[in-house]
DNA sequence: CACCAGAAATGAACAGCGTTCAATTAAAAT
DNA sequence: ATTTTAATTGAACGCTGTTCATTTCTGGTG
């Protein structure tokens, strides 16, 4: 996947490549859309545990280090990080339980650092902001893979982001 | 395309309903890519003829106007609006010119209004910001049309990208 | 009217896709 | 050694995008 992207991946090369018949790939995966969940299902693992390496590793500007991490494991993953929001369910469906568990988790991984930064706002609004926020920096994450920003002549997608998330927060805190 | 959508659109499926062979789609269109870019070239120009609908009819906050137009589109057009960014030209490259500057008519639209908003800031301050809001609305947009938000309790996507804005807006008029 | 050049339209053929499932092989238990 | 269970296979089906030699249509000329 990181190798062809979503468009050029298929079931057949997978199992050409691991050197089993493709009816096995089904006995074990049940349908493409198996093999899609368990495959965006460690991309979503990878992303989060990139993201609190990062978090770990931060000094005093815990949301810059957020936000650059959300970047960064985007660019360094371009075509896995696509995957997870190019793939949809054949029947249209929601993603099953485990799997949006895991892309809670990532969600609350940016809670805890919007609830660090409100102490003295309400678990409720802290959750309804932090999507938000999620909203606005894949926004930008988006359209920096996406090259519609470089096609419109933005440099630097990620610091744009930031001054974002910087402005909302702040806005947040005022009175 | 707006009933099927981008996965079980196919070109012989086209040529089916309209009563012609599959043959002759590709002597007129090229090739799949060039079917789509038609498609969604068309999809652009109706998106930016909406948001002028709008603009037009608009009171005084021309911003919520334009938030909301855009998110409006995106919700009658889910199909065709979601087939604009998942769509991808078969050798990785950039679209056709021509396609491209519908994309930038899209944007003036929006630049304009943010232009009407911040009478002092320089061109250049303008379209950065315009890329950088256009962003955030369409990372809400984005997350809504997913069921990302819903699958996160968002109720008011459409809302929280306009707050999102006004902070912007209201952050770039400060000294 | 017949003739013909150019345009328009065709659909069989090819390689690849997701999916199914009866048949086969490998492994474990008796 | 035999039986039972698990694992694996790949041909077959209908679908896809793409190509291109062939056919059909159309408008103009003699």
């Amino acid at each position: 996947m990181a190798e062809t992207g979503l468009a050029r991946f298929s079931a057949r090369e997978v199992a050409k490549r691991i050197g089993y018949s493709i009816g096995t790939l089904y006995n074990v995966f049940g349908s493409y859309d198996g093999l899609m969940l368990a495959l965006n299902a460690r991309t979503l693992a990878l992303w989060a545990e990139h993201l609190r390496d990062r978090l770990a590793a931060a000094g005093e500007d815990r949301i810059k280090a957020l936000v650059c991490g959300y970047f960064e494991f985007a660019r360094d993953n371009p075509k896995a990080w696509i995957a997870i929001y190019e793939h949809h369910m054949a029947d249209g469906g929601p993603a099953p339980e485990s799997y949006q568990a895991l892309a809670a988790d990532l969600m609350s991984v940016a809670a805890g650092e919007v609830a660090r930064e409100l102490p003295d706002s309400r678990p409720e609004t802290v959750l309804a902001l932090t999507r938000s926020l999620v909203a606005t920096v894949h926004g930008h994450c988006a359209f920096a893979l996406y090259r519609t920003f470089s096609m419109l002549g933005e440099t630097a997608p990620a610091d744009a982001a930031l001054a974002r998330v910087r402005e909302t927060l702040e806005a947040a805190r005022r009175p």
